[in-house]
DNA sequence: CAGCGGTTTCACGTAATTGTAACATTACTG
DNA sequence: CAGTAATGTTACAATTACGTGAAACCGCTG
């Protein structure tokens, strides 16, 4: 399990925060097990002054705490300018909770469900970790590539200003691509990003999706290359 | 059932631990078709003992058994160093269970319910495993040395501003040798770094993809350097 | 429960990629 | 400077990855 200290990046540090020492010391485990350096705080107050004194990288937030609950915690971490830029990750026992979590403006990055598997928090930790490197955070709303736009707030893509009509995960995939122009995403990414974590789904899937989104872009297929051996991308410039 | 990025894969063995015959048999059944090799125990004693001779790549281990439970057997194989790497996958009867598998320090990397999917076990072992191979394979994001510039994230290389078009191998050798600016690879290192660990592959193939990086490159060509009686080196200085 | 749109898998053909082996050339050794 | 070991070069066969179309599947709706 310690595959991936890797040579060349300093040792991120998680805060994890939780009450309940079972929960903690689980927690705590598979994050050391993954090469990670932890530190703990049991309730709001106490998470709030060890993310101030050492900034780390990532927080994992329970939200059932005492005295500070989780999400009023969150708030205030995402309010202070000092800690406002680490990601936070919210731990929810009811998967009803997720909804109070998304309602409120809370500023969360991420959110897990308990029980969640070791596996699927390490991924959801890496991927927040990956993405801070650069911040191109948000999925733009709009999206324009030469003659191809992508405006996911109305669910619509143009090409040449004719609207083309993309199913859910064609559209997905497609708005994906498009906002890491230019990068190599191989299958299990685009897996991982268009289909969610826990979808054990076959790679090739991804390929039939491409086929049917070339189909209903025509001309401005070209734009969606192959990239033999590792995935696709989403053109850079102009063709 | 073509793997991705195959690399010439050694045939998989998996430990299944489940002290009902019947059940071992159908997971053995599904886990032969889908081309791993299996070994079986019946309790935690014996799985402990065939863990740590045999070495399996992956162990399914079912939560009750005889004697040493799963639970307890988990803990073992985890803190034995000879055993800690080798992922486990926890089975359970019941959902109820998961709680406890997860509450308690085990350190399981996946857990399965059952009943459950032939499908959906295949794909899960076959992520775990995936992991394993590639840990998330950190290398610097872009290279450049004097004119050429190796771009991991676009999967470019650019020579004089000019792009060169590289297959994958080839690509991972340019960048396994760029981002080791000035140091000498025997060709063993750069077929574990590049072909991954359990590759068969002549030494030799090294020299042929050499041959072709150069041809592609052109005149810069020069920037590959042979160490006689040593291996190969992406030049220091510019030329 | 048949039909439907959307999704996923499967099987096959094709073309690119890759490993190897055989031969040519070059650098070192004494 | 002949002999040998190491590397360069080339051609080819086997493999692999991808595109494609059809079939199976799944959740819905009428």
């Amino acid at each position: 399990m310690c595959q991936d200290l890797s040579i060349k990046t300093r040792v991120k540090t998680i805060l994890v925060v939780d009450d309940e020492p079972d929960a903690v010391e689980l927690v705590e485990f598979n994050l050391r097990a993954a090469g990670y350096s932890v530190i703990t705080a049991e309730d709001g107050a106490e998470a709030i002054a060890k993310a101030r004194k050492t900034l780390p990288d990532l927080i994992l937030l329970d939200v059932m705490l005492p005295e500070i609950d989780g999400m009023a915690g969150c708030k205030i971490l995402k309010n202070d300018p000092a800690t406002s830029s680490i990601p936070i990750i919210m731990l929810t026992a009811k998967a009803a909770e997720i909804d109070r979590v998304l309602g409120l403006e809370l500023g969360a990055d991420d959110y897990v469900t308990k029980p969640f598997s070791p596996r699927e928090l390490i991924l959801r930790i890496k991927n927040l970790l990956n993405r801070q490197v650069s911040p191109a955070n948000e999925m733009p709303v709009k999206i324009v590539a030469g003659p191809i736009t992508v405006d996911s707030e109305r669910h619509v893509v143009l090409v040449n200003e004719e609207e083309v009509v993309l199913t859910a995960t064609e559209f997905k995939l497609l708005s994906t691509l498009a906002s890491r122009r230019g990068r190599v995403q191989d299958r299990e990414q685009l897996l991982r990003d268009v289909w969610g974590y826990e979808s054990y789904i076959d790679t090739r899937t991804v390929d039939t999706h491409m086929r049917r989104l070339r189909d209903k872009l025509g001309a401005a297929a070209g734009y969606l290359e192959t990239v033999r051996g590792m995935g696709y991308r989403f053109c850079e410039g102009d063709l």
